[in-house]
RNA sequence: GUGGGAGUAGCUCAGCUGGUAGAGUGCAUGGUUGUGGUCCAUGUGGUCGCGGGUUCGAGCCCCGUCUCCCACCCCA
């Protein structure tokens, strides 16, 4: 084979694009029932955007990116994640001004360059939701319920909702300082890189690769045992929140996200059925991330969850299962090329109500007649030089095998009558 | 970034101790003069991922490389 995908990129194939346009339904609609309008950020921005609102010492940005230098010698790179485009396209377009919560959805592709693994790419894809303008414990509740809202719309039974704390302004600088110190006291078991961590961003520590910097860090502190009075009570109304809303949840001690952005509240759901990659979704609340980017200081939250990985449960579990096919449309069958112009005129006019494939090979009546047996179509509609002569048309019903020649005026109304009355048995073969 | 498994027909896969590449499925044609799904017959199908090496001879052994899968880690 000559050429073949780049590592780590998918091809969406006619076979999964009913399922892929099904999620895509799924998402719209859960999003437009809890008010958030869609916005689509350009997929590369200023790499300095992402360097700065993710972080310099985050794996993303220090490892993973997709950066070049445009013809101008500007460095650009491809978004490695939806929050800080869209933040962008807040502040510069000016939506902050309007009051009450900018709510905002968005779902695209992303790029990081990662080692390929079962359910993670180097291109994937990712819806996500931004909530701006409010700094409460509800919204935080709001956003989780939607991420769980549109798993289940997608047909996903289990799930498991792990939730924790970074802290804010108040408390993490005093936390960030006992950890050193308790990093210092285990300077000879962490290696070069997280010794150097330690003195510039320690919190970072604990997403290191290093099975012995694992090890040593068992028993350090955590943030959520030094959580100010501020976060911890916002933390518990969040929780609470989730209870009532029925939402099953666990605090997870361990969850350190690995973007920078992140204060008070974060969050990651699992599906318990997937394996190692098993989060389809994770996000929080940055409540600084606007100001620090240029805009007014404005509270926030955001999620984002990964298609794939949602498709394939989705299709592991066979949920969404019945099929896209277009059991009403319509085949045409050419028997000879002069029949194309009556051809052109019949499917002009069926297609107002159905869709209609037209068959051009010139191949046998009979190879025809399997191709649209195999669409998964209704309707064969046979076109040979009587037809043309007589400027009709044989409508056959591939569910019950009655056909029909009649005026090619007349089509529609028998074809109308036929989808009425349900075939007599059911479908063999679903098609595609 | 680290470790393990795999790559053979469009697709799913078999291929012994190194000795002339196979099955199922698909596709095509026929059994049917202008009629699909089931069935039968016949046919079509290959850079054995790519490059090098060992050998009289390599799908099989060795080295390199690319890709996929699984795990570590991280995450979506």
């Amino acid at each position: 084979m000559k050429y073949q995908r780049p590592r780590g990129t998918n091809d969406l194939t006619p076979d999964r694009s009913p399922l892929w346009r099904r999620l895509r339904h799924v998402y719209e609609e859960v999003v437009t029932q809890f008010g958030y309008a869609e916005v689509d950020p350009p997929i590369f921005e200023a790499t300095e955007l992402f360097a700065r609102a993710v972080g310099e010492d985050t794996d993303v940005v220090s490892k993973e990116m997709y950066s070049f230098t445009d013809r101008k010698g500007r460095s650009l790179s491809l978004r490695p994640e939806g929050t800080a485009g869209v933040v962008r396209m807040v502040i510069e377009n000016g939506l902050l001004g309007g009051g009450g919560i900018l709510r905002l959805a968005y779902w695209g592709p992303m790029f990081r360059y990662d080692r390929p693994q079962a359910g993670r790419y180097r291109q994937f894809h990712q819806f996500g939701v931004e909530a701006l303008g409010e700094g409460g414990p509800a919204l935080d509740a709001e956003l989780i319920e939607l991420l769980v809202a549109t798993l289940r719309a997608a047909g996903l039974g289990e799930l498991r909702v792990d939730l924790g704390s970074v802290g804010d302004r108040c408390c993490r600088p005093a936390y960030v300082e006992r950890l050193r110190e308790a990093l210092t006291g285990m300077d000879d078991r962490l290696c070069p890189t997280c010794r150097e961590r330690r003195v510039t961003n320690p919190l970072r520590v604990f997403d290191c690769k290093e099975t012995g910097c694992h090890e040593a860090l068992k028993h350090a502190p955590r943030m959520l045992d030094h959580l100010c009075d501020d976060c911890r009570a916002h933390l518990e109304r969040v929780e609470a929140l989730l209870a009532d809303q029925a939402i099953p949840f666990r605090r997870d001690r361990d969850m350190v996200r690995g973007l920078d952005y992140y204060t008070r509240t974060v969050f990651e759901v699992h599906d318990p059925g997937l394996g190692a990659q098993s989060a389809l979704g994770g996000g929080g609340r940055y409540d600084h991330l606007v100001e620090d980017c240029g805009g007014p200081p404005t509270p926030a939250v955001g999620f984002s969850a990964g298609i794939e990985r949602l498709l394939g449960v989705v299709e592991q579990e066979g949920a969404l299962a019945a099929s896209e096919r277009r059991s009403y449309g319509a085949y045409l069958s050419l028997m000879t090329p002069a029949a194309e112009p009556h051809a052109a005129r019949i499917a002009a006019r069926l297609r107002r109500a159905i869709p209609v494939e037209v068959d051009f090979t010139g191949r046998s009546l009979k190879a025809q007649l399997k191709t649209a047996n195999q669409r998964g179509v209704r309707f064969a509609i046979i076109l040979g030089p009587d037809e043309i002569d007589a400027r009709s048309a044989t409508l056959k019903d591939l569910d019950s095998g009655v056909q029909k020649t009649l005026p090619e005026s007349d089509l529609l109304e028998l074809i109308q009558a036929w989808l009425a009355s349900e075939p007599p048995a059911p479908r063999a073969a679903p098609g595609r």
